[in-house]
DNA sequence: AAAGTGAATAATGTATGCAAAATTCGCTTA
DNA sequence: TAAGCGAATTTTGCATACATTATTCACTTT
C-alpha cells in the first residue's frame, strides 16, 4: 500500500467549509430556503458538489433537508440549545479527564498560560478579550483530551456553535468574576493530572452555566416569546465568529 | 408554512441505509474498496445518490474517503473500539440521568420487564438471548433519555455498531452472571427516579466492560497481533446483526 | 373581492457525460 | 527474471441535462 498522500482537497469540502461559516456568520439566515442553483452560481461552482455539502451540513444539524422542498438553514430551539450545554457538560468533562490523564509538561505549562497574560477588567474590551480566550482555552483543551472520536463529535456537530446560538455578553453566559475561577481550578486540575478531579470540575463548569442559561431563557420566555435564541437582525458589519462561550 | 408532509424518501436515504446494514452485516469487508459503478448497477441506482450516502457514511466513520482514491469500507482499530466505549460510558450515562428524571410510571413498568420474563441460565442459546436481550434494554434506554441530539450521535456514529467489533460470546464483552446484576440496578435507579444514581451505575457498568475489553485486548494483542476486533472470515450463513452488547 | 383553478415557471432529484487523475498491464532494459 | 517505464484502461470528481414535482401567478367563478 501505497503512501496515503493524497493532498487534493476535493469541492464538496472547501463549499462544505464555506457554508459552514456563512451559516456560523450569519450570513446565511436561519429559516432562510437555500437556493442551490443561486447559491452554486455564487461559489462557483455546480450543484454536484453544493448537494453533497449540504447534505453533510444536514447531518450536523445546520441545515434542514425536507425532500421535494429544499434545505433550510437551521433554527435552533431553546430546548437544542440547552441539550447541547447537557451535551458540552458530560462530552468536554471526558476530555478533561482525558487531558489529565495524558498532559505532559510542556502541555501543563501551555495549559497554564491560559487567562494569565491579559487583563480583563470588567470594560466591554476585556470581556471581549476573556471571550476569545474562553474559547481558545476550550479548543486547546479538547486538543489536549479529545481523541479521534470525541473530536469528531465536538467539531461536526458543532456543538460549541450551537451553544453560541445563546450570545448576551459577547457569547458568554456568565460574568468572568464568575467563571475565571472555575477555569483557574480546572486548568490546576488537569495541568497537575488529577483526572477525577479535572472531570468534576469541568461538569460543574458547564452544568453552572446551563442553569444560568436556563433562568435566562425562562426570563426571556416571561419578557417576549421569540422564535430562536437570538434575533434575526442583519450581520453587524465584520460578523465576529461566534462559538459558545461557557 | 404547509405541513411539513413530504413524505418522499430520496433515494440517496434509501442506498445509505443499504449501504449501512452490507457494512453493519459484514456483506462489505472491512478494508475493501468500494467500486462506485458496480456498486450503483449491483443497487440499482446512479452514482449520484451512491456518492451522497457515501458521504454521509463518511462521517459517521463507517466508510473512509480518501481524495482521489475512492472509498474504503472502514476496519476499526482496537483504540476505536476503546474510544467509542469511553464514548458510551458519558453519553448512556447521560441517557440513564435523563431517562431517571423525566420516567413515567408506565415507562418504569416496561423498563422493569426487561430481563425479568428470559430464562438466561449459561447455555450458549441462554447467552444470546441475553446479548439480543442487552441491546433492546440499552436502545429503549436511549429512547428514554435519548432526546434529539443525543439519539443522533449515538446512532449516527454508530457508536454500539463500533463497539461491537469487539465480539466475543455474541457481542458480550462480560458474562452475564456479572452485568445482570448491574442492569438490575441500573433498571432501578432509573424506574425510581433518581438521575444522579443511575448516572453513576450507568457509567460503572460500562466502565467495567471497558476494563475487561482492555485486558482482553491486551491478551489478544499478546497471543497474536491482528488487524482488527474481528477476523476478516466470510458471513456465517444468515449475517446475524451485531450491535456491542455491555 | 376572496377563493379556487390551471397553466407557466422554477427548483429538486437523478442520470449521464467528460476531463483529469490514478491504476493496470505490457513492454523494454539491465 | 526483476525492476523500471509508458501507454491503455479504469475510476474519480464535477458539470450538465432532463424528467418530475413544487411553486407562482394570472384568470375564472361565486
Amino acid at each position: 500500500m501505497k503512501k496515503l498522500g493524497a493532498r487534493h482537497e476535493n469541492l464538496d469540502f472547501k463549499v462544505y467549509g464555506k457554508l459552514k461559516s456563512m451559516i456560523v456568520d450569519r450570513r446565511l439566515e436561519p429559516g432562510d430556503k437555500i437556493l442551490q442553483e443561486k447559491l452554486a452560481r455564487e461559489l462557483g461552482v455546480s450543484r454536484t458538489p453544493l448537494m453533497c455539502a449540504l447534505k453533510k451540513l444536514e447531518q450536523e444539524k445546520l441545515v434542514r433537508a425536507v425532500p421535494r422542498r429544499g434545505f433550510y438553514v437551521r433554527l435552533f430551539t431553546r430546548e437544542e440549545v440547552l441539550e447541547a450545554f447537557e451535551l458540552r457538560e458530560v462530552l468536554e468533562g471526558l476530555a478533561a479527564r482525558r487531558a489529565a490523564e495524558s498532559i505532559s509538561p510542556a502541555e501543563a505549562e501551555t495549559l497554564r498560560g491560559f487567562f494569565r497574560d491579559a487583563d480583563f477588567s470588567d470594560g466591554a474590551e476585556g470581556i471581549r478579550r476573556y471571550a476569545d480566550e474562553d474559547r481558545r482555552f476550550h479548543r486547546y483543551l479538547i486538543e489536549l483530551g479529545g481523541f479521534g472520536l470525541l473530536r469528531d463529535i465536538l467539531e461536526n456537530y458543532n456543538i460549541i456553535t450551537v451553544s453560541g446560538c445563546a450570545d448576551d455578553m459577547e457569547g458568554l453566559v456568565r460574568h468572568p468574576r464568575e467563571t475565571l475561577p472555575e477555569h483557574e481550578a480546572l486548568i490546576e486540575a488537569i495541568a497537575s493530572g488529577r483526572p477525577e478531579q479535572a472531570e468534576k470540575v469541568a461538569r460543574r463548569h458547564f452544568h453552572r452555566s446551563r442553569q444560568q442559561l436556563l433562568r435566562d431563557l425562562k426570563r426571556e420566555r416571561r419578557a417576549g416569546p421569540r422564535r430562536s435564541g437570538t434575533a434575526r437582525g442583519g450581520a453587524p458589519g465584520p460578523a465576529a465568529k461566534r462559538a459558545g462561550g461557557s
